[in-house]
DNA sequence: CGCGTTTGACCGGCGC
DNA sequence: GCGCCGGTCAAACGCG
């Protein structure tokens, strides 16, 4: 019996999956961020929970979680097929919580797409996503849900 | 010592 | 009805 097999039985054996409430109104943000990076600071701590291959890129995706407690804020960041040092980082959920690092020397306020000042040519992401415009939402303290 | 990262496999939804 | 894809979890290891 491998390891991974006992594994497995384990998890199959204890199925504590519990379907969490649906998330049908979730935020869902996409930025382009010109950065050769992935860990970019935005002011919040986030942790790698996955990675998988695109189709559409020869490079994988990330999935990052806000590691901040009561704060379900997922981060998915995918580099851009056509621009390997152009990474599109999309934003789910808001942050509920302040940020756990300091704004002080930060790039919490500073952080700017620069491809919101230039041309955004992106036609690879899909339709009803890319608000600049809610970026600076974002900033603004949310009120109670 | 604590946290973050890494890897593999499973699950659910949707399409055809 | 079945297959496929994307997305998520869980545990272990390494490093600071």
């Amino acid at each position: 019996m491998n390891l991974t097999d006992w594994l497995l039985c384990r998890c199959r054996n204890n199925k504590p999956k519990k379907k969490a409430e649906k998330r049908p109104r979730l935020p869902r943000v996409s930025f382009l961020t010109k950065s050769e990076v992935d860990h970019l600071e935005d002011g919040y701590r986030w942790r790698k929970y996955g990675q998988k291959a695109v189709k559409n890129s020869p490079y994988p995706r990330s999935y990052y979680r806000c590691t901040t407690p009561k704060c379900g804020v997922k981060k998915r960041v995918e580099r851009s097929y056509q621009d390997p040092s152009t990474v599109i980082t999309t934003y789910e959920g808001q942050h509920t919580h302040h940020s756990p690092a300091s704004l002080r020397g930060s790039a919490a306020h500073l952080f700017m797409p620069p491809g919101l000042h230039g041309l955004p040519p992106p036609h690879l992401i899909p339709p009803g996503v890319f608000h600049p415009e809610l970026m600076s939402m974002m900033r603004m303290p949310y009120p109670s849900p």
